[in-house]
DNA sequence: TTTTATGCAAATTGTTTGCAGATAA
DNA sequence: TTATCTGCAAACAATTTGCATAAAA
């Protein structure tokens, strides 16, 4: 918890427990969260915290580039703390997303840019299918 | 437009002069534009076409897979008559979307499957930057 | 004729905003 | 202090829906 203090200070931002609480939620979790289920998340250790601050409170992390939003074909935004641009698998059956570790993507992006003339800057990349667990429950 | 006429109907759908003139543009165009776009290029030559209608069609112009939907960050769906999955880019600065026609996709397909245990089934990629003439424009 | 589509207006829903009181620095 | 944050309620905007009428097959 230290830690994430410091980043906070580190952006400017004040330190307020509501603020604690939603970074530490995104910080030790590989669900990628959505607003709701952070604050339902937290209803029972801050029952007064209102859906309002969650959102503004992702909006200023997101700001601040502590957060990226991500927008896997849901009615509503996912969040993930490792702000590093990533693939994500997403899966068809459980829903649950997660995060690709891998190098491979430079050739393509080099190609795109080729290709296209474009200087790119980041990139959004989703997989959808089925994970292993889903599969295995035929 | 015979060519429309006859995919609609490979279908099963009605053939309706909204339908057409929807499925014509998007079939006319490597712009990918919104449901709004699409109303308001309507507006001409079918003033009584409503935004519901525009909805309603490309919702089953998509059920269909005639069409598919893109998320690339704003606020509203864009729309491109090309079903087959392929990555766009996107221009930062006039917020255009292009197609990319790349044959390098495969590796890291196979790679995220084979470390993740997924199957992939479709993805969705976007590459965000600045395109040539918004370069050019410094 | 029968089924499906259109167009209007109202409803929906995730997210945003205004503002007064509270809190961090 | 004083600048910023929180929480409530109201506002927003893209999309969806219900339903009566109209048009396709």
């Amino acid at each position: 918890m230290e830690h994430l203090t410091a980043l906070l200070k580190s952006k400017q931002l004040k330190v307020t427990p509501q603020r604690l609480a939603i970074f530490d939620i995104l910080y030790n979790t590989v669900e990628h969260p959505s607003a709701e289920t952070i604050y339902k998340a937290l209803q029972a250790t801050h029952p007064t915290m209102s859906l309002a601050t969650v959102y503004k409170t992702l909006d200023t992390l997101k700001k601040s580039d502590l957060v990226q939003e991500l927008n896997v074909g849901e009615d509503s935004f996912r969040y993930d703390a490792n702000t590093m641009s990533h693939p994500h698998m997403i899966c068809t059956s459980c829903n649950q997303v997660m995060d690709l570790h891998t190098d491979v993507l430079d050739p393509i992006i080099d190609k795109a840019q080729t290709e296209t003339d474009f200087t790119i800057e980041y990139e959004k990349i989703f997989f959808y299918g089925t994970c292993s667990s889903c599969q295995t429950a035929h």
